[in-house]
DNA sequence: TTCTATGATTCAAG
DNA sequence: CTTGAATCATAGAA
């Protein structure tokens, strides 16, 4: 493999150890050596060992050797420039990157910056990605994992048992001829380069089967399942409370996301669906406002005792104050100051009209910034 | 089965 | 980025 284009023979072999006096029989000649080299695949196993010791006794073996050793150098050199591979490229890098990323391989033991970063991955996912955290996705993949590491170890095993069985069929070989650790060194690494690429076909259809699966996963996401009571419960509330500016504040958000036991996006879609559907058609929605109006000023009640203004929630949708009745502390005083700023008509004026334009003028985040639970339904003294 | 309610997604606008 | 609007897709009721 590694012997290139023999040039021709420059000098005969070295006389150093030439002819001795109780030299061979006359057909010994260097061509007779390696005639019995050629001929040794033909042979039994036994028939071979034997042939080989005789070989390796041969008093010719070191002028051989040293003939062998002197085209070896002049070739060497062109093994020199293979010899040092390449970085990683591009392509494994990602791959690697990415099974790592999903929790599947593990940062490597001297790990740097990559494996800082993935060990905040929680085991199997990404934790960025709240949605999937669920059971049915971990499983799967927990599986692909498992199946991962089996399938490597066993490339891994293989790839150890090949390079030490090459590695001492070289240094077996080195008895014969020339063969230098560097050599051996260069095989091993060709060896594990052949691996790799079986390693990264690994990596590659693992990848796959993780896309495959998030894939399916996140269609799957679409199957909607109701938030729980207790959910809509707690966004209905802020959303009557708050109905001239149904626009929670990140803040809002997180806290009834929290409440509901759901995630803040859920929050948002909630409220982007219900401001349009409340839009929409608001007699539909005039028993649930009074509802929660009741529930709310009810809390109000309670948390401010009896005498304030919120405690009278009783406003009908159908009312000349339009669409965004007061329904709430805050609501009340938003729309007292907006009764006295902007003199509105009886029918289509001042918070209808906002309304109609999809509440334009955005107040401040109703909640409070110090995230007091208390203050999402009951802020009217801001 | 159909119908309705509703959570999620997409897309354009700002 | 958030939002409104349209739409999709499904759960659950009828």
């Amino acid at each position: 493999m590694d012997a290139p284009q023999r040039p021709p023979r420059p000098a005969p072999p070295p006389p150093a150890p030439r002819r001795s006096p109780t030299g061979p029989p006359p057909g010994s000649s260097t061509g007779d050596v390696l005639q019995q080299i050629m001929a040794i695949t033909d042979q039994s196993l036994d028939e071979a060992q034997a042939r080989k010791h005789a070989l390796n006794c041969h008093r010719m073996k070191p002028a051989l050797f040293s003939v062998l050793c002197e085209i070896k150098e002049k070739t060497v050199s062109s093994i020199r420039g293979i010899q040092e591979e390449g970085p990683p490229d591009a392509q494994l890098l990602r791959l690697d990157n990415m099974l790592l990323a999903e929790g599947v391989s593990r940062p490597k033991k001297q790990g740097r910056g990559a494996a800082a970063a993935a060990s905040a991955a929680a085991p199997g996912g990404r934790p960025s990605d709240r949605g999937l955290e669920h059971s049915g996705y971990r499983a799967k993949l927990s599986q692909i994992r498992q199946l991962y590491h089996s399938e490597l170890e066993k490339y891994e095993q293989a790839c150890r048992e090949f390079t030490r069985h090459v590695t001492s069929l070289l240094q077996e070989q080195s008895r014969v001829r020339p063969v230098s650790p560097m050599e051996i060194a260069h095989m091993v690494g060709v060896i594990h380069s052949k691996f790799n690429s079986i390693q990264m076909q690994l990596k590659q259809s693992t990848c796959e089967a993780v896309m495959t699966l998030r894939a399916r996963f996140l269609d799957a996401r679409r199957k909607r399942q109701n938030f729980s009571k207790q959910a809509t419960e707690v966004l209905n509330e802020y959303f009557y409370s708050h109905l001239s500016n149904p626009y929670p504040s990140e803040e809002a958000k997180e806290e009834l996301a929290r409440r509901g036991g759901i995630s803040v996006s859920q929050v948002s879609n909630w409220f982007g669906n219900k401001r349009i559907r409340y839009k929409k058609n608001m007699r539909k929605f005039q028993e649930e406002a009074t509802i929660y109006t009741a529930k709310t000023a009810v809390d109000a009640t309670e948390v401010r005792g009896p005498g304030c203004q919120a405690s009278c929630p009783s406003i009908s949708h159908s009312s000349s104050s339009g669409p965004f009745p007061l329904t709430g502390p805050r609501d009340a005083l938003v729309h007292l100051q907006t009764l006295a700023c902007l003199q509105p008509t009886p029918r289509g004026g001042g918070l209808l009209a906002q309304a109609r334009g999809g509440w334009p003028g955005k107040q401040m985040p109703t909640a409070s910034p110090t995230g007091n639970p208390s203050s999402i339904t009951s802020d009217a003294s801001n």
